[in-house]
DNA sequence: CACTAGGGATAGGGTTGG
DNA sequence: TCCAACCCTATCCCTAGT
């Protein structure tokens, strides 16, 4: 209707009539835009006729719209119908100053300007600021009264709320509007308001399939052809620079899917390189350690596939046994058949669980004080080993760089002394297991060279991690012991031999005079124990250090009662087959 | 002794007894050494005089090194004693291969050759390929048997372990040694056993200040500058993975808090910056979902300082609750004093509590059936808004794409339409409340614009979460609803305005003209119903959804049964004060 | 341009004290 | 039992170097 102009005034009451009115014919979305971009003018002088183009209202009328913000500004009537185009003159804005009718309680006034702020501060254009300003801010000042605040309408609060204490906030607002708001990637063209921080593209874990496919692509396409890969072999949603990342993070695991738990709690301190080694040589030389759990089933859990790092929990598949594995001791002996479904690229993470391994005997219980930690998930390597289907796993120069680790540190060789190791170990238990004799042999490969690695007495390198916790799993021992020619216990043994040069097994890529093929079986096998593995002494000796967090590089050793060790200084080093990767090959 | 040189064999058998033998004169160590330095030799013929002098075993001479190897590779006799100073001819090397005796078990045989696989690969010589590459690589091609070995020791594999599957995989080991063994630097010294575990950092509970610093820090820097927080905003002594921590934790808090629960329940999908503006905006506009527990003793807990979140806990305070107020729903209210300490930069964290905030009105009573589940602890979020002071509570950019969002998200306007929402929310339940009118306004600021910001009928921005539960608290229910023209139930009114251009206060790095003073008191009502809340209609209304977990962006709106609601689709944009971060300002 | 190596900064999960 | 603090690892991102 017509308009009292109180726009002069220099105080003013809005009451809930007033507010009333405005909703009734402006839904607060309306409002609050009007407030906004007049606030966002970036002029003293406010041209309304510029406003009314751009905004957001769906106001058109340039004096409506002023008569608008009149209203909420100074409660100016607000005109019914608005026949006047033009808007009228401000003079005078700045001095005028509303107040609410009836008085508001601090609280409640506290409140709504916090939350106004915010509003109001989420208003500010994209452009205005710097441009690449990640976030906006605006100071606030709320005024707080300090009394309560009166029921009495009568009850004029001073200018400025000078009844109360004011507070200054600044308020900020990150530009972005929806972060992360798009759950995979693909959402975000539903882009709210601003463009935002790049909104860190949402982590997506590896799959066991993407690592598979990874594994295999390398293997087929060597490591450095991370664009190849991605063109060709590798059908998941990763760039070159994630396969390349993964690829490194592929190669620590292997390091680290290494048994003790005992050696580094703290985990970090060494190398996964070094862990991974250690894995190796302490399956290599079956520590004894491992013995632990042995009585109870000595036959019960076998893990075909590959080294199952003993302590961790043995899950081998090649399937997607969707990788979470990740409870630190799950006791899953998978079978591995062999040529396990890579899935071809096609498929994607998550998916599809095809997973042809099977948990046999798989021993839940999950101690819940049991000392040791255990390291990490299962190791890609091993599953892709597992899974093997022709994989490659690593580049020779990786090898070479474990063993020379071990080189340089010291060995510690526990000698079979009055007690042979073994026995604690395998026999040990209370129950005599399957006949098998647990004994393990590598059959050497075709042409050349094909020693033992390992031990009858066990021999620990430095970098071993001392013989401690083996198992993750509690009820479950992983037991790997190598008795050569001493039958001691009968049980127990692997053997190692490896060699052969000339005879490759035509694959892929690889160049057949390069590769070495170790043509042999390895048999793995874990002792699930009944429960009462707590009777047997080699696992008490081991999880004596259930913390044991500050092995580090110390060779720290923990002898089983039963068996002497010696810690020698001597530079190692083994030796394989010849040729491999020598150059005359190629 | 003498040796039967069976390097001409085609092939031969490798017993435990055998491996035994070597190993009670080498260690594995060595044994490792000599199958690694031989694998190495890069000629095909290889000179064992020369290999003698390079070797790290130990073994100096020829012989006796050439002896160990035929041995490990073809069971050579191990000679005692070594007379002869010049190997032998190698002849046929190439040719020979050895097999397991007794035979292995599959897994064991696998196992066993991915270790030795490593260890040999590990054993690369560094000059041998690039010289700085980090890793070592070899393929390894590991044959599985079909079938179990056989324990027949005439059971002869095939060449090649025709038998079975051979599966190629290249193993390949980080070269670095025991990097990174130290512990952390400074504490080693007390080093238990090893040097000692970090010994996890004590324990130290998010003070109250904490949260208000952090939660103001994001708000200006936005929730992933940890680094920057850290160095510039947050005082106290937390890393940047704490600070991650204790958000996210902060954003559970009031993710849960949040009425609805209905709202977003993965979580994830709003960010918090929205959750903080869905919050500010359901608390500016009055939701009427917070009118659940109105009933009760209405004027009982009164929050002062700010939005304090309905359903959260009014934990307000500027001091250090020691923030134990961690039970889920504490009913405190302390009246914020204006410019709460905001401690300024070289303050150091846990410091100083220069609290003049007072508790007030304090309800401790925590119903324990109470129907609404309360999700957390205090609400961080709601605590900051409360303690305000000075307190940072979003950048504008955030807080426009909160705007952003919710305009481009359907707006719920619920309008009053026979019943006025109000009047559930507030009166409504069975106890009439203190006379207090609950009608809450926001004074203008200094000069320009001061429109209300609410909400006769209750407008709701897709974003805000679909009313809900309110409650964390039990027994008290926070009340916010705002009515203006329609003083329906005469109750529960929440009048916005804001406005003022030209004031700012000073603020310490905002450009003044930029700033935008909102004097006003804002007053929030909790009441504390008295156990009895299950009988407020309200309540259950809103209670209805607690798991609601689908609204993601979607405008998802719980209605009460009494008040029709319109979705809008308009977009909306809010309007403030100008000047505002006008580049004229500038 | 394609990759790798490193460094940083979280995101997420597991672990543990309270 | 549950949660908050912690710790650790995995991803992602960015930069420099090859």
């Amino acid at each position: 209707m017509d308009e009292s102009n109180n726009t002069k005034t220099k105080k003013g009451l809005i009451s809930e009539d007033d507010v009333a009115l405005v909703l009734r014919r402006y839904n607060a979305p309306t409002v609050l835009a009007v407030l906004r971009e007049v606030a966002q003018f970036p002029d003293v002088k406010i041209d309304w006729n510029a406003l009314v183009k751009k905004t957001s209202t769906g106001i058109s009328n340039a004096r409506e719209y002023q008569m608008l913000w009149r209203h909420l500004a100074y409660c100016d009537m607000l005109g019914e119908k608005v026949e006047e185009a033009e808007p009228l003159d401000d003079d005078s804005d700045l001095e005028y100053e509303l107040e609410a009718f009836p008085p508001v309680s601090d609280e409640a006034s506290v409140e709504a300007a916090a939350c106004v702020k915010v509003m109001l501060a989420s208003g500010l254009p994209d452009d205005s600021g710097p441009p690449n300003r990640a976030t906006v801010e605006a100071p606030l000042t709320i005024n707080i009264p300090n009394g309560q605040a009166t029921r009495d309408p009568s009850d004029n609060p001073q200018p400025s709320c000078s009844k109360g204490t004011n507070i200054t906030v600044s308020v900020s607002v990150q530009k972005q509007p929806l972060p992360t708001v798009t759950t995979a990637e693909g959402l975000d063209g539903s882009g709210s308001a601003a463009g935002g921080l790049p909104a860190r593209r949402k982590r997506k874990p590896w799959t066991l399939e993407e690592d598979m496919e990874l594994i295999a692509a390398v293997q087929k396409c060597g490591e450095r052809n991370w664009a190849n890969i991605l063109k060709g072999d590798f059908k998941g949603e990763r760039t070159a620079s994630q396969l390349s990342q993964r690829w490194s993070i592929i190669r620590k695991r292997q390091a680290n899917s290494n048994p003790g738990g005992v050696s580094n709690p703290t985990g970090s301190q060494l190398s996964e390189t070094q862990l991974a080694t250690r894995n190796a040589l302490s399956l290599a030389l079956n520590m004894p350690e491992y013995s632990s759990l042995s009585a109870v089933g000595a036959t019960n859990l076998v893990t075909p596939a590959v080294p199952a790092a003993s302590t961790e929990a043995a899950v081998v598949s090649g399937a997607p046994l969707e990788a979470n594995t990740k409870s630190t001791a799950s006791n899953i002996v998978s079978h591995q058949n062999q040529q396990a479904p890579l899935q071809t690229a096609t498929s994607l993470p998550k998916a599809t669980s095809n997973t042809t391994a099977t948990k046999s005997r798989v021993t839940t219980k999950k101690p819940t004080s049991f000392p040791v930690k255990s390291p990490v998930g299962p190791n890609p390597m091993i599953q892709a080993a597992a899974v093997a289907a022709g994989a490659r796993i690593a580049t020779p120069s990786t090898a070479k760089s474990h063993l020379k680790a071990a080189q340089s540190k010291n060995a510690v060789h526990i000698r079979p002394g009055g007690n042979p190791l073994i026995k604690p170990s395998v026999p040990g238990g209370t129950k005599p297991v399957a006949p098998r004799p647990n004994v393990h042999y590598i059959r050497t490969g075709l042409t050349s060279a094909s020693p033992p690695a390992s031990t009858y007495s066990t021999v620990v390198p430095s970098i071993l991690p001392p013989p401690a916790v083996t198992a993750q799993v509690p009820s479950v021992s992983a037991h790997t012991s190598a008795s050569c020619g001493t039958p001691a216990e009968g049980k127990s043994t692997n053997v190692i031999t490896t060699g052969g040069v000339g005879s490759s097994s035509k694959e892929e890529e690889v160049k057949p005079a390069e590769e070495m093929n170790v043509d042999c079986a390895a048999d793995v096998v874990q002792d699930s124990g009944q429960g009462d593995q707590a009777a047997l002494p080699d696992t008490e000796m081991v999880t004596e250090n259930p913390t044991a967090e500050n092995l580090g590089n110390s060779s720290k050793v923990v002898a089983d009662e039963n068996v002497p060790m010696d810690v020698d200084n001597n530079q190692i080093e083994s030796e394989t087959a010849k040729k491999m990767n020598s150059p005359a090959a190629n």
